[in-house]
DNA sequence: AAAGTTATGTGAAATTAATGTCAAATCATA
DNA sequence: TATGATTTGACATTAATTTCACATAACTTT
């Protein structure tokens, strides 16, 4: 059997297909053509049937798209139809504040443990998650499945870390420190770089500016 | 004069770049041709002359590119050789986290105020920025010059929010609410929509596993 | 059940992005 | 100052992505 490798730029699309499409369903919509889909989300009809046929067909020539089932189509596709196990390195600012969103939870990413190397945050518990020593990592991750591990911790420490990771088997790092990691193509990476979102920001604000003759508001620091 | 645009995917790449630059002039070195940089970040030679040559010729036959002069292009073109005035709108987990991060600083993004809704909140301080009542935010904006607003507010909040802050002549919205904003085009808007990126990072793990038949946490186990 | 309508799925065309190639400029060196 | 090595910038080529267009299947209505 020939699986075809979909290429991340409709991956990417997914989750916000899913996002609308759960609109939908909650406004109580059965089915949506392509072409209303494309009013809805100011993309092309034909980028939307593209994207849903890379994986079959969904819909149905002369009715549409069914929301409910396009909905857990896609919710299978992108593999939270299933549960995944996290635990969050480091418990800082970023670490406690993902810990706290309870969200994830309802998209099956559970929270199983939190580890930091700071003795004085050890038995702290963040929604029930109890915070353990660094130490503790690889028993813990291999004792309790863990898919993934969110690394919020800084820059120079996450390089090792994620060797650790690798080492113990972890499935997936979700990494918010602001390095690139080198893992090998059975552990799964997805960063998080929130400077390099706010310097495309800042390009934008600039190009607007150059191109529309503003100069700003004069500021330069003031 | 004919200003070509040049495409997101290139301005996607300019804070690696930026980052990796930053690092070899941290350790001193002066000089690099993109082939020795190209084996560095594992991205193709000619995708960096490429990318560099759209803003102009930054290098020297022969020579290569000078690092600092190159790093000092890159900001400008980024517009982070300015500063830029933040506000944080929703002062909860994610606000916090965002507001104590002392990184933005030295690329010169400044948080100059907080808001929320939230009475029991007024007054705080975080980092020395005032939490402030929601009605104060218009103008905040005016009179501080305020440049960008940092959304973590719930998402049905958001898009009201938004409006807000077009009418009141803000430049860029900097959204981590789970959900599309429609602003005019001298708004500039980026998305951090991080239940995506989880996303993302799931299907990737199942499709791994799907490719190479684990189904289970089967682990690497060497 | 037939006729007309709708809207998918698909292959082809167009566009956009990435990679490969090489002449020409500059460097290093003797 | 001449020679050979280096490396960019520009252009050509290849690859990927998006859009177009339409035959075809399924729906709806009479
Ligand atoms: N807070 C933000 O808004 C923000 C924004 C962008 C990027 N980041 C990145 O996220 C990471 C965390 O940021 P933060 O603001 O939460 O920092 P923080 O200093 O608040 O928290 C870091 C935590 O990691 C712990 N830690 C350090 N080394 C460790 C190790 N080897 N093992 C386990 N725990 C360790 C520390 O004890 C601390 O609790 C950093 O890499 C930062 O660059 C954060
Ligand atoms: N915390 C996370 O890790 C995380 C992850 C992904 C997305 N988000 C998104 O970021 C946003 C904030 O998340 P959070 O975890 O910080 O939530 P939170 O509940 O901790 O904080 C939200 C804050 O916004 C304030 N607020 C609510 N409505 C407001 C309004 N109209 N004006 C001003 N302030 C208002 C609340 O008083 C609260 O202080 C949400 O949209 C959430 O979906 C958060």
């Amino acid at each position: 059997m020939e699986e075809k490798e979909i290429s991340q730029a409709v991956i990417s699309r997914l989750p916000r297909y899913f996002r609308y499409l759960g609109e939908l369903k909650e406004r109580g919509i059965e089915r949506i053509s392509s072409q209303e889909l494309s009013d809805i989300m100011k993309v092309t009809a034909s980028q939307i049937r593209q994207d849903f046929n890379n994986f079959g067909g969904f819909g149905q020539q002369g009715y549409g798209y069914n929301v409910e089932y396009l909905y857990d189509e896609i919710s299978k596709i992108l593999g939270i139809d299933q549960m995944h196990q996290l635990i969050i390195i480091g418990v800082g600012n970023l670490g406690q504040a993902l810990t706290n969103y309870t969200n994830f939870n309802r998209r099956g990413f559970v929270f199983k443990g939190a580890f930091d190397c700071n003795p004085e945050l050890y038995g702290m518990k963040i929604r029930g998650v109890e915070v353990r020593p660094t130490e503790e990592i690889e028993n813990f991750v291999r004792t309790n499945n863990i898919d993934i591990a969110v690394l919020t911790i800084p820059k120079d420490q996450a390089v090792p870390m994620a060797q650790r990771l690798v080492d113990c088997g972890i499935k997936a790092i979700w990494n918010f420190a602001h390095v690139d990691l080198d893992v090998p193509e059975n552990v799964q990476v997805e960063n998080v770089h929130l400077s390099d979102s706010l310097m495309k920001l800042s390009y934008n604000i600039t190009r607007y500016e150059k191109k529309h003759g503003r100069t700003g508001n004069g500021k330069t620091g003031s």
